[in-house]
DNA sequence: TACGATGTACGACGAACACCGTACATTATC
DNA sequence: GATAATGTACGGTGTTCGTCGTACATCGTA
């Protein structure tokens, strides 16, 4: 077996909806807006967000099979990155578009019904 | 009874996450670019699309409850628009971006180099 | 009033998602 | 080898989505 193999889309094989959908979540946006400054970042610096370790698994799954991401074995650790290039040369301008307004998309949201 | 009426949500309330998701769909894509000429389309119209009616009344609802397009009854039918202000002054420039990749969102490489 | 056209509302179904706990694999260190 | 740390894989549950058929409401017209 090798649960450190990950498998990722080719470039030419990203779609808009795709995206589109990968980045329809707060949380993956959150982890999305991490990794726009270039770096690469663990599973856990993401994991800042309250959210059990399994989940954050899940949505950087679905980031990664969007093609969003890159992860990458590294150690004892998976080093995730953002396919900038390879997302622009696709749809250009769409992840500045995007995520330029990734930290703010979160204003009347709280549906959260009081405690 | 009033199906006639539709809810809009206030421009305030619009959130990034859910508009992405609204355009994360083949569908609807596929609704907003015929909207994006800026006119009212009926859902007739928009109908193009091999899909029952039922099914595009769902994903134009989606699309009107996440606030990008709004829908008025004229006569007897719906014409929906899109709310490109309400949309662009919370997220400028958002809507072009994923647009101007709206028809090509496809698969494999569609290299037109728009023009 | 009756009819046809347009579109919604409702119910149903299968599939995918979001969430989580737990177990396992991998790596580094002792 | 034993242990701890990191993160995945594997279920499980509840919810939502995408799809559709059918029934109903509205409007325009004969």
């Amino acid at each position: 077996m090798s649960p450190r193999k990950f498998l990722h889309p080719d470039a030419a094989e990203l779609t808009l909806h795709r995206i589109l959908f990968a980045l329809s979540d707060p949380t993956r946006l959150a982890a999305v807006s991490e990794l726009m400054d270039g770096a690469e970042h663990s599973s856990g610096d993401l994991l800042a967000q309250s959210v059990p370790r399994s989940t954050m698994t899940h949505h950087l799954k679905i980031l990664r099979e969007a093609g969003v991401t890159r992860t990458r074995p590294e150690g004892m650790r998976c080093l995730i990155s953002l396919r900038r290039n390879d997302v622009d040369a696709r749809f250009p301008g769409l992840l500045d578009a995007i995520m330029a307004h990734g930290r703010s998309g979160r204003s009347a949201d709280s549906r959260a019904a009081a405690s």
